[in-house]
DNA sequence: CGGTTGCGTAAGCCTATGCTTACCGTAAGC
DNA sequence: GCTTACGGTAAGCATAGGCTTACGCAACCG
């Protein structure tokens, strides 16, 4: 085999992890995360286009981040509090290991000094 | 302007949102703290070369989501509670605000309702 | 109703990045 | 001291992905 990729069953990415990856994006889930507002409103506040926020907000929305609804004209973006949840719970998990790995360290150096 | 770049400082992109973006480099992750390992190891259990491995873990630890000890020959590799820890303390944050949106929410609906 | 406003989508460019193979130190083992 | 094991780094390639402009459509406004 002369090259591989990690053999993505297609071409789904869109996790929360992705999603917050990207600097721009983190931004506008900060920006909505302080109130929901309309797409040109998230724009306004940013130096990009209106619709690369589009495209971002796609990004999160299928990453179950941000929900949206229509209201005549325009759609309100709001943070999806399950989708936020999630992670904080992946994150948790391992959060709560790395701790129990931390203070077995510990106690191996504890005895390596006696 | 016919192009433009989000404007970063330099080369920085490197923290543990885009380390943990990565499907293999998460799968890295949960192996090490599952237990700590070193590189080979880690390497082992997933189908990508050792090479790829040991960037994989550069971007982790830059991220200051890992940290490394040298033991002999090899350098095992352990989660850093504290790198684990901020990225935590963000989601919470927005994880309260997204809820408090949420029951604002809620309760408009209820008064459209009346 | 014509014009305006708000937003999603398409096409296309350029950079970032994940992978591979090749190579080079350094520590162990005989 | 050689040989082997471990692992970091370099070079190079292919895809992912973030941005822009152009466009289309629906809702609102006079």
């Amino acid at each position: 085999m002369a090259y591989a990729q990690p053999a993505h069953k297609s071409s789904n990415h869109h996790d929360g992890w992705s999603a917050l990856a990207d600097p721009t994006r983190r931004a506008i889930f900060e920006l909505i995360a302080e109130r929901p507002r309309p797409v040109g409103d998230v724009a306004d506040h940013l130096p990009v286009s209106r619709p690369a926020v589009s495209q971002h907000l796609k990004v999160l929305k299928d990453a179950g981040l941000v929900v949206d609804r229509p209201i005549g004209n325009r759609r309100i973006y709001r943070l999806n509090p399950d989708g936020v949840e999630a992670m904080r719970a992946y994150l948790d998990r391992f959060w709560n290991q790395a701790l129990a790995a931390f203070k077995v360290a510990a106690e191996q150096r504890a005895q390596e000094v006696e």
